[in-house]
DNA sequence: GAAATATGACCACGTTTGTAGTCATACACA
DNA sequence: TGTGTATGACTACAAACGTGGTCATATTTC
């Protein structure tokens, strides 16, 4: 699995929720903050093209992008990555610093407890 | 706070575990597995220290590092980044997304049932 | 029909990263 | 006392990344 870099995972993003868009309308859909030249957002939508992230199809004198890999499947395969780069393979820890540092919402922490309540099954 | 990469990081939690190490110390340290020369891990050491992340202390005619930057706030704010990077800052999927990928131990189960219910007061 | 515009293909260029090599020197041992 | 060895300083160099320019062509618009 090729890596992806922060920006192109942004691009990702927009093709996960809306498959099928043309560069353009990536760059409009990225448009807020993410001030990228049209260009910009090109290049990366062809490096993900490289790195089988994404597939092209014709529609007439331009492409439309449709994503090659899945968005949970990618990022489920982030997260253990990045918890055995930082957090030697464990998760609770990274729960931990979580909570201390950025606060879980009540939300979060209501949703997190149903979810353990499912997993002890 | 200057990007550390995933090599430095390794380097890093070497020095963290053992502060005060020159660098043939920390060469050895890596040894297993991380086959790098023993100028790849003086080049992360120096980079470390332009980045700020560590400090030297001159010993004779050589440098023992220590790290200038904390453990835990290193790790919980990259936890931050990560999740705002790759889960819009939603703690909970992540989890839901561990627990799927890679089956959190029951342990795992245990000690986030506990941290959970720490956070309710 | 001419001019502006959009699009893909290809190119550019500075920075970061992984991975070391070279050089001068200082110490260690024979 | 001469020779290998460890060390720091500096240098190298290719791949990845962020950011966008150029060029040729197709399409839209006046």
């Amino acid at each position: 699995m090729t890596q992806i870099s922060a920006s192109e995972l942004e691009v990702m993003d927009v093709l996960w929720a809306r498959p099928g868009l043309a560069a353009s309308d990536v760059h409009d859909a990225l448009g807020d903050g993410r001030n990228w030249n049209v260009r910009t957002v090109k290049t990366f939508l062809s490096r993900l093209v490289e790195k089988g992230a994404l597939t092209t199809v014709e529609d007439g004198r331009r492409y439309l992008y449709f994503p090659a890999i899945r968005e949970d499947e990618y990022k489920a395969a982030a997260a253990t990555q990045f918890i055995d780069r930082v957090f030697s393979g464990r998760a609770a820890p990274l729960v931990a610093h979580l909570a201390d540092s950025r606060g879980l919402t009540r939300e979060d922490i209501a949703e997190l407890e149903k979810l353990l309540g499912e997993l002890k099954k």
